[in-house]
DNA sequence: GCAATATGCTTGCATATGCAATTATTTTGC
DNA sequence: GCAAAATAATTGCATATGCAAGCATATTGC
C-alpha cells in the first residue's frame, strides 16, 4: 500500500514516540527532569570543551533558539548547568555542566540504558544489533548541514 | 563509551527528531496541518473501521486523551474530521475523516513519501530496507499492551 | 435493581515551544 | 574606519500538551 521508504519512515516514528512516552515518565519520576533536558545535558558531554552555546544546541536538539533559552533557564536556578562566557565575543554565553548536573546526567544514562535494553529484549543478534547502528548513523543529516 | 542499546536508541530518537523537523515545515507551509495532524488522519485511515474513538487515538499516538479533544476541535471546524456517534454507547464519539480530510491526508503523504525518501537517498539497496523495516517492527511495543 | 466503580470525554491550570521582533555585539564591504 | 549586514540571545504572543478534576454514561457486585 505504501513504498518502503514511507513505511520505514512512519515505523522510525513510530518506535521513536513509543520510546520516548517510556522514557518520559521514569525520567520524570525518578531524575525529576524531563527527556529533552536529559538529551541537552548529553550533548554538552558530548561536544568538544563540553560546552556548547544556545544557538549550537538548538540546532543539534532541533527547537529554537528560544526554546534553549527557556530550558536552560531553570536547569540553571536548580544547579545543573552554569554559564561561561567568551573572553573574545561577548554576544556568546556557552552553557556548561556542573558536577551535580554531570552525576545527574551519569543518573540518566543508567536509567535510558535500561530502557534502551527493552527496545532490543526479544534475542537481537549482535550483526543486527550493528547493522541498526550502521543504518541509523546513515540515516542522520550530512555533518556538513548541522555546522551551517 | 556506552553500549549498543543505548547508541542505538540515542541515534533513533535523533534521527526521528531530524525528520520530524523536517517534516514539519513543509506540511505546515504546503499543507497547512502539523505532523501530529497527520498522524492523526493516518491512524484514522489505518483503523479497521476507518474510525477510532478519542482515546484510542490517544494510545495510537502516545500523547494524553486531552491532547486528542483539543487536536480534533480546529479540524472537526475546517471540516477535515467528522464525528460518529455510538448507538450502544453514548460515551463513545467516534472521529471519522471526512471527503476532505481524506484528500489532505492523499496529499500530505505524497509529501511524507518524498522526505522519506530524502532519508535513504544515498543509494540503499533492497535488502537493507526490509531489513530495517523488520527491525523497526520488532522494536515496536507489543500489540497486546496496546489495547490494554 | 442499585450503589459503587469504571470508562470516555472535556476543561482549568501549568508548562513547553515556535515565530517574529528587539537588543547587543561582531563581521563585512567599501 | 564606518555604515550595513550578520549573529547570539532574549522576550511577547500564540499554540500545543499533560495532569488532575469534573461530568455523563456504562458496567459490576451484591
Amino acid at each position: 500500500m505504501m513504498d518502503i521508504h514511507t513505511t520505514n519512515a512512519l515505523r522510525l516514528l513510530q518506535v521513536a514516540d513509543e520510546f520516548r512516552a517510556s522514557l518520559a515518565g521514569e525520567f520524570s519520576s525518578v531524575h525529576g527532569i524531563s527527556v529533552n533536558e536529559f538529551l541537552l545535558m548529553l550533548h554538552l558531554k558530548q561536544a568538544t570543551a563540553h560546552r556548547l552555546s544556545r544557538v549550537d544546541l538548538a540546532k543539534r536538539m532541533h527547537v529554537s533558539a528560544s526554546t534553549i533559552t527557556r530550558m536552560v533557564a531553570p536547569m540553571e536556578k536548580i544547579g545543573l548547568v552554569g554559564r561561561d562566557v567568551d573572553a573574545r565575543d561577548a554576544r556568546l554565553v556557552f552553557v556548561v555542566a556542573t558536577p551535580a548536573g554531570q552525576e545527574k546526567l551519569s543518573d540518566a544514562l543508567a536509567t535510558f540504558a535500561k530502557r534502551a535494553g527493552y527496545l532490543f529484549a526479544d534475542r537481537w543478534e549482535e550483526d543486527e544489533l550493528g547493522q541498526l547502528s550502521q543504518m541509523l548513523h546513515r540515516m542522520t543529516a550530512r555533518k556538513a548541514d548541522m555546522l551551517a
